[in-house]
DNA sequence: CAGTGGTCTAGACCACGCC
DNA sequence: GCGTGGTCTAGACCACTGG
C-alpha cells in the first residue's frame, strides 16, 4: 500500500526528473496541487517535505517551492546509497570481484562503549572501473541480522538483496571519512600508499545495527559528497 | 514567535542532552506528549520530525520513539556547522588568524553552467588548533547579499555576524570532499604535500547562492562525519 | 491586494509490536 | 487487545512576497 503522500512525491520527482519541472521553476501551489491530486493540504505538504529532504527542492515563503539545480550532484546527495546504484545513475562501467566471504567476528575497533564484538559475515570487496581497482570494500554483516548470505549475492547489490529478498529496513547511518596510510593488502590491490576511507555503521529502522563497513579509495579518484540542512532548533 | 513545534521540539532536545531521555529509552507516546504540551497529535509529531531530521530519534512502529547515541559524532550532524560553534562543542583551543580580506570576483571553476562570476570579499584565514596550523578556509562572500565585511568579524564566527546581526537566513549547502596535491601557499602554511579539501556552496532560504568555500586540511587531523537516512521514494 | 507557504486543530482509521 | 506510530481530513488563522 501506497501513501496518498509517497506517490505524489514520487510524481512531482518524476515530473522534475523529466524536465517538466526545470531547476529555477515553481511547482504549483499547494492548493493547486490539492486539487490535482484530490487530497487534503496537509497530505500534499506532506508530499513537498520529501523533496525538501532529497535536496530537489526548496520552499520559499509567500513565493513557492522551487525546483533546486539536480546535476551539481555526480554522486548520491547524503552517501547511503549503494555501490550498484551509484553505477546505474552514473553510467559507469564497474566490475565487482568478491575476494573473501566467511564466517568471523565483528572488529574490536568498530565498536563505541556498549558494543562489543559479535557473530558476522566477512566480505572483501574490489571494485574496479573502467578496468582500474578503486575501491576495496570491507563490509561485516551481522549474523544476528543476516544468518547467511550467498556468494552470488556478493558480486551483486548486497542492498538489493537485503531489502527486495529479505525485506530489511535499512533506514539511516552515520559515516566518517578519513585519509589514512593505506593498510598493505589494500596498497597492494590499488596500488597506492594512501587512501581515503569511509567508515559506515548501518541501522535498520527498528534501531538494530547490522552492517558495518570500511571502504577504501584509491584518494585520486575519490569525491565524497553531501547535500547539508542548516539545523536550526 | 517561536512555533508550538519548535518549542516542543527545543525542550525534548533539552531533556536528551540533559540526560534525562538517555540512549536507548523511548520518548513518551505521542499521545502523551499531547496531553503534556497541550498541543495536538499532528503539531507533536512535527516536533519528533525535527528530532530525526537531527538524527537524535528513530521512530518505530508499535514501539515508540527512540532516543539514539548522541556521543558517536565527534563532529558536526551533516556538516553545516560553522567553525566558531565547532570549537565550543569540542572544546578544543583554537585561533583563527585572517590573512586576507579583500574584494576579489569569484572564481570561475566554481561555476555551473548558469553561473559565472559575480563581485565577492575574498577571505583566507588559518585555522590554529592546539598550537597548530591546520585549517585553511578560503571564503568567497557575494557582495550581492553582503557588501561589506568588517575585518573583526573575519576573526570571530562568519556565521554569527550573518545571522545574527544581518538576518541572513542560511539553509542548504552542497559539499564535496576530496583529497589533492596542496597549492603551493596551503602547503607553505600546513607544512604538508597532500590536503583534504572540502568545497562548498552555501544557499539562503530563498535559494540565493551566498557563499562559496575551499576549506584545505591537514590530511592527518581531518575527519568529516556524516549521518545519513535512506531516501525511498 | 491576492497568493504563497507555515502553523495548528480535533477528530478518524490503519498497521504494527508486544504481551 | 492495547498501545504505538503512520496516514489523512477539512477546516482555520497567520506571515510573508509579490505586484
Amino acid at each position: 500500500m501506497e501513501s496518498k503522500q509517497r506517490l505524489i512525491a514520487k510524481d512531482l520527482l518524476a515530473k522534475i526528473k523529466s524536465g517538466q519541472y526545470r531547476p529555477g521553476d515553481l511547482l504549483p501551489g499547494e492548493v493547486q496541487l490539492t486539487e490535482l491530486y484530490g487530497t487534503s493540504r496537509e497530505t500534499v505538504r506532506k508530499a513537498l517535505r520529501h523533496l525538501v529532504d532529497l535536496g530537489l527542492i526548496q520552499k520559499v515563503r509567500g513565493r513557492g517551492s522551487v525546483v533546486l539545480n539536480l546535476d551539481r550532484y555526480k554522486f548520491p546527495i547524503s552517501g547511503l546509497t549503494s555501490f550498484k546504484e551509484l553505477n546505474a545513475s552514473q553510467g559507469l562501467n564497474a566490475e565487482t570481484k568478491v575476494l573473501v566471504l566467511e564466517e568471523r567476528p565483528s572488529p574490536e575497533y568498530f565498536m563505541t562503549a556498549e558494543l562489543t564484538s559479535e557473530p558476522a559475515t566477512f566480505i572483501r570487496r574490489l571494485r574496479i572501473i573502467n578496468g582500474e581497482p578503486d575501491v576495496v570494500d570491507e563490509d561485516f554483516i551481522l549474523k544476528s541480522v543476516v544468518p547467511e548470505i550467498p556468494l552470488g549475492e556478493a558480486a551483486n547489490s548486497l542492498y538489493r538483496y537485503f531489502e527486495d529478498d529479505l525485506g530489511l529496513d535499512i533506514s539511516y547511518a552515520t559515516k566518517l571519512v578519513t585519509f589514512e596510510k593505506a593498510p598493505q593488502h589494500v596498497a597492494k590491490l590499488l596500488q597506492v600508499a594512501s587512501v581515503a576511507v569511509v567508515r559506515s555503521m548501518v541501522y535498520l529502522q527498528d534501531t538494530r545495527l547490522f552492517q558495518l563497513t570500511t571502504s577504501y579509495h584509491r584518494p585520486d579518484k575519490f569525491e565524497f559528497s553531501d547535500f547539508a540542512r542548516r539545523q536550526k532548533l
